[in-house]
DNA sequence: GTGAAAGCGCTAACAT
DNA sequence: ATGTTAGCGCTTTCAC
């Protein structure tokens, strides 16, 4: 249908009849190199001989194969990025903008997720560097050793978000969740608290909801208060949170505020309220995490920590753009804050 | 570090000291190839052997270029997904969904988003097409003529999802947007609605919230009720709905019930609805679209229409799987449906 | 069970 | 402004 029948193919090993860039340098009456410049820098072509090119390429409907190139440059234009889970505003929300702003600089997102679990994590980062991305972006700062051993042997750009506590691999963007569980604690006892508690993730990798937990508790205690009850939950849904405070509840009657380390998980606890009739928040305070849409949208309305997700993504593409394009960042953790965001639930 | 000298790099162009096959086939004493059989088929090389290579493997610290490989092979693990954006639940738990299953069968996603514009779409086709992908992810059935015929030339399985209305390009899964406006102008009509108003989505690329909204209105004329008007909204976020529904309110006061193209519409007419002082139900019903976690917490609960978001993503991956597999999948076009969901709001 | 040779489609490094 | 040559790191095909 194409050929000329002047060579046959070599290996003949095409499924389709995928069009070459050697197959365009024909049409157009130059030499492959020509064609490869015509995409690259079209301004280092004549125009006659780039329209002749353009011409060819779009009469024989060419797509460059970009995995060729990639192995012949050595540069890919990928950036790979790995979550626990997208069913999860904050993080959907996160590697949107991250998309977003990575495509508009001709960088493509290779995205896998782990599912809260470190073996899985491992396995992603060492396919993913097989496709030698320009640069990694990870969820949290807390990985396998091998993982992290792999990821520091490449030496692309490795961006590690949500989090700030620690040093990074290479460089972060988030903020301290230690410090937002702090602020939570500090809230509840100057309302007058004397017996919180705390809904926590189970899973154990989620390591930014145990820091949260962790930040808390510590807070609670250097003002005087009792050692919060906890209670794990896993999966974190709306139904684990319900069930969560219930058990809470049988635990510890007494316990008059909880700080949920998720919106998800205090919408449950507030569900469960609710259902009870445990009014909120007279009777017990209930506090979220994450500032979800809906926590502002019920009634009583979700006190929360917002924190902020899209911003995250923007950041972490900048902080990657800059890294590429030969800048050594003055800083490698970018710290964006969080914001208590004080409603009616507590 | 590394080298003993004896050849130096012919070409001299690598980063790092990424270490390659040929260092881990001389490490173990064998031929690159038989390094190769024991990442591809290790029951087809002898156990000393493959001990031998998985050591020098390990020694070295080798990760396997994926690019390269594909090159050679002319066989990707990648699948390219496209999504209008990932900020919005639906589409974040499909892809969710979908990542999770395909990630199972040791396939990667490769995520664009749009953003509702035909032109990126059309860009994200043309370089993910380049990388020479498996299969392809869209969202929708609307596609520019170019990204079709593109498409339609590379035979690799192509997934649609979200509709169902019409002839896909390959496959589709989803449901039919049009039938579950009809529902919701059945049930309003059903409920004594005399004057049925449509908060709808403005941007021109979302088909999906078209056809409800085409659906919705022919079937209110069916049922011989006066001509709906219907207000765009566009971006379709919370503030969005809220002015929507107050414009709506100024340009027809006897409006007595409102179907929103989605549920994020929906909440934010809720909320102005609230702020006005109109009772939902009783003034004015409320009805959205998709099912979103708010709308079954506020207050008057949410009425809207259920979709499978994450069955879809499942079914998109399990319907490429079948395909690459060379199942020549019987049905092309699956409809997985959706329920209306009957809560307080109408 | 293992290896040698050839080449995937493209681009870097020099020419000219 | 354009071409030549030589690979990128791997896998295919075919031989042993």
């Amino acid at each position: 249908m194409n050929e000329g029948g002047l060579g046959p193919k070599p290996r003949g090993r095409e499924a389709s009849g995928a069009v070459r860039m050697s197959d365009v340098a024909r049409l157009a009456q130059v030499s492959p190199i020509t064609v490869s410049r015509c995409l690259q820098a079209p301004g280092r072509v004549a125009p006659e001989t780039r329209d002749r090119i353009r011409a060819a390429m779009e009469s024989l409907g060419y797509v460059p194969n970009l995995v060729a190139g990639t192995l012949a440059s050595n540069r890919s234009r990928m950036v790979a990025a790995l979550v626990p889970t997208l069913a999860q505003a904050n993080h959907a929300a996160t590697i949107d903008a991250l998309t977003t702003r990575l495509n508009q600089a001709g960088l493509q997102v290779l995205l896998g997720s782990t599912g809260y679990s470190d073996i899985a994590e491992l396995d992603l980062v060492r396919t993913f560097l097989g496709y030698r991305p320009q640069a990694m972006v990870l969820t949290g700062v807390t990985h396998s050793p091998e993982a992290a051993r792999l990821l520091q042997g490449v030496g692309i750009p490795i961006v590690e978000t949500l989090e700030t506590g620690t040093t990074p691999l290479d460089m972060a963007v988030g903020f301290q969740n230690a410090a937002a569980g702090a602020t939570v604690a500090r809230h509840l006892m100057a309302r007058g608290c004397r017996q919180p508690a705390v809904l926590t993730h189970g899973a154990a990798s989620d390591t930014r909801a145990a820091d949260r937990h962790r930040g808390f508790v510590a807070q609670v205690r250097a003002c005087g208060g009792v050692e919060p009850l906890s209670v794990p939950v896993d999966p974190a849904d709306l139904a684990g949170g319900a069930a969560g405070l219930e058990r809470l509840l049988i635990q510890a009657s007494g316990v008059d505020a909880v700080f949920c380390v998720s919106d998800t998980l205090a919408l449950g606890a507030l569900m469960a309220c609710r259902r009870l009739g445990v009014a909120v928040p007279e009777r017990l305070a209930l506090i979220g995490f994450g500032d979800s849409e809906p926590g502002a949208l019920v009634q009583p309305a979700l006190s929360t920590v917002h924190v902020p997700k899209a911003e995250i993504g923007d950041m972490a593409a900048a902080m990657i753009l800059a890294r590429l394009s030969g800048q050594e960042s003055a800083s490698r953790v970018v710290d964006l804050g969080f914001r208590l965001v004080v409603r009616d639930s507590g």
